[in-house]
DNA sequence: CATGATATGCTCATGGAGAGTATAAATGGC
DNA sequence: GCCATTTATACTCTCCATGAGCATATCATG
């Protein structure tokens, strides 16, 4: 990006580089949100982008079906990232990542290959507010966050960070925010509490709980959960998540996974009821405890009589 | 992505590619909202990527505070797009474009360049509803998205694209959303309604008005259209369009243009207020008519207070 | 048959959003 | 100076989505 931004005479072969797709496959079983991993759950499946396929999109949702033997329901573009070299001397060369979200079921994927699913929540421990603020909160991640914030060189500086540290975390009575995945991320990997931001991996006894990846595959995901926890609350796509036949709790208990918190049972049906979004089967749950709980299944036809997006400017309608 | 998705054998010599960035940089001028082109405001500015810069945003950032000279306040990717070679029959290579959304001032660009500033609307004419839904609309785009719905092989299947069209447009007493740009973008290069999607360039008279662009820049154009009039509801992205210092109606105006619909003025200031985006600057617009309006600065303090991120899950705070 | 567990219906208070009315403060024409 | 016009600004009112809690229905189990 030296010169100025439009064709140049650059040959071609100068500017080689290569280009990855990384998958963010999610899935949730039995209320546990899980994530496709390869490499003894270090790493997010990935591989090379050949061109034999009309569009990034399509090249990785055929190569998920034909792992699952079933169709990816929702497939969506993360972020795209360039890496320097492996070794960035320019001994390897350049590359570009091109990360993906996908929803599908656990269940559907086919066995024998050395993909697993992995809880997501392994990796980012700090995430689920389920059953209210995780321990390790407050008894490791503010301690030390608070000591970074301390290290900052002003006074001035050092306020910032902690407003910072605060406003991500929820800390001194903010409201917990779960979509900010991402900004934790980075604000623990810039306060080097994470292995991945710490070469020499030494004294591991003062970094975080969490499991890391190879290279920046936990930002991705950190991406990605973000994406989806975003996503779910204006438009319809947990359905995805969901085998075809399902109870209203089972629904909520995929949202409360999703989102890492708890939501209003009464207010969470009334909202299922108000936008039509599910319809009963007729039929009713088996193996239940207590009183047994109606089908629904998706209404799809929503899909096509609304574009679901929603305004918030003060709009005039004259 | 023909075989598993993982790191494979193959030589990076025979997967080797070019990346370009693509920008699409907007600014507001005089309510009117304008994007950065080239070629004669046929294209968008457009480079090779080069590995100089730690990051892509970086790169991008640098190169376009070159050309301004000024900082470019807001950055953010957009898409990244394949493109299997100009000809697509091989003989040219395979390269992958990375397209970014920008925000500046019109008035910050250092002339020399061959840049131009175009006024969006001239690439999407159906877009400003900001005088009511424009006359093109139901003269031109109504009968012959009509005759592109029936010529459809089954009822079933008209049907099920004149749903798609009434639902992108609005049509039929159903609600205009102004952000699905891409969306209608797209359903007009389908009924090949769009210059760009008609290899022949015949008939002209049966397309649809709106300067076209080369390659796919128009569609990389109403991506960063969809994405910015959705950002701007939910987040401060408006104030890098505007200088320092500005009236509450000038900000009203700069948000209609992006939104392409006109807002309710005193609700659109309670907003303002009741959120504290902007503060007095205590001095008074000049050059004005009619009751004289107090200037206002954005402040910056809000980026750091909150994080803006809303909620719609029904949430249990138990 | 009581208990526990889940499903489901209903009510109530609060606050934000959409819309309209009224008043204030300037300019320019007569 | 008076009046029409234009823009700024202050209130008010209604409607409805949202958060929250209470009550009741329907099952399995000991």
């Amino acid at each position: 990006m030296a010169g100025p931004l439009r064709k140049t005479k650059i040959p071609d072969s100068a500017r080689a580089i290569t280009a990855d797709l990384v998958a963010v496959l999610v899935a949730v079983t039995d209320g546990q949100p899980k994530i496709m991993t390869i490499a003894n759950a270090g790493a997010l499946p990935s591989g090379p982008f050949e061109f034999k396929h009309r569009s990034l999109q399509s090249g990785l949702r055929a190569w998920v079906e034909a792992q699952t033997g079933h169709p990816l329901g929702y497939v969506e573009q993360l972020y795209t990232f360039a890496d320097r070299g492996r070794t960035g001397d320019g001994s390897s060369p350049h590359s570009v990542s091109i990360s993906y979200l996908g929803l599908t079921r656990e269940d559907q994927v086919a066995d024998g290959a050395a993909a697993h699913w992995s809880g997501w929540y392994d990796y980012f421990p700090w995430e689920d507010h389920r059953e209210g603020p995780p321990a390790l909160l407050a008894k490791l991640l503010t301690p030390r966050l608070r000591a970074w914030a301390k290290s900052a060189a002003s006074p001035a500086l050092q306020r910032e960070r902690w407003q910072r540290v605060a406003i991500t975390f929820g800390f001194e009575d903010r409201e917990w925010n779960e979509e900010l995945v991402l900004q934790r991320y980075e604000l623990l990997f810039e306060a080097a509490l994470i292995p991945e931001a710490v070469r020499e991996s030494g004294n591991a006894a003062t970094l975080v709980p969490g499991r890391p990846m190879t290279a920046d595959h936990r930002r991705i995901l950190a991406t990605g959960i973000a994406r989806l926890r975003a996503k779910i609350k204006y438009r319809p796509v947990v359905f995805e998540l969901m085998p075809a036949e399902f109870t209203l709790l089972q629904l909520q208990r995929s949202v409360e996974a999703l989102a890492g918190r708890l939501v209003h049972k009464q207010n969470f049906r009334r909202l299922m009821e108000q936008q039509q979004l599910v319809e009963e089967t007729g039929a009713i749950a088996a193996d239940t405890v207590g009183r047994p709980a109606k089908l629904f299944r998706f209404r799809h036809a929503v899909l096509a009589e609304r574009a679901v997006a929603g305004t918030k400017l003060p709009l005039s309608r004259t």
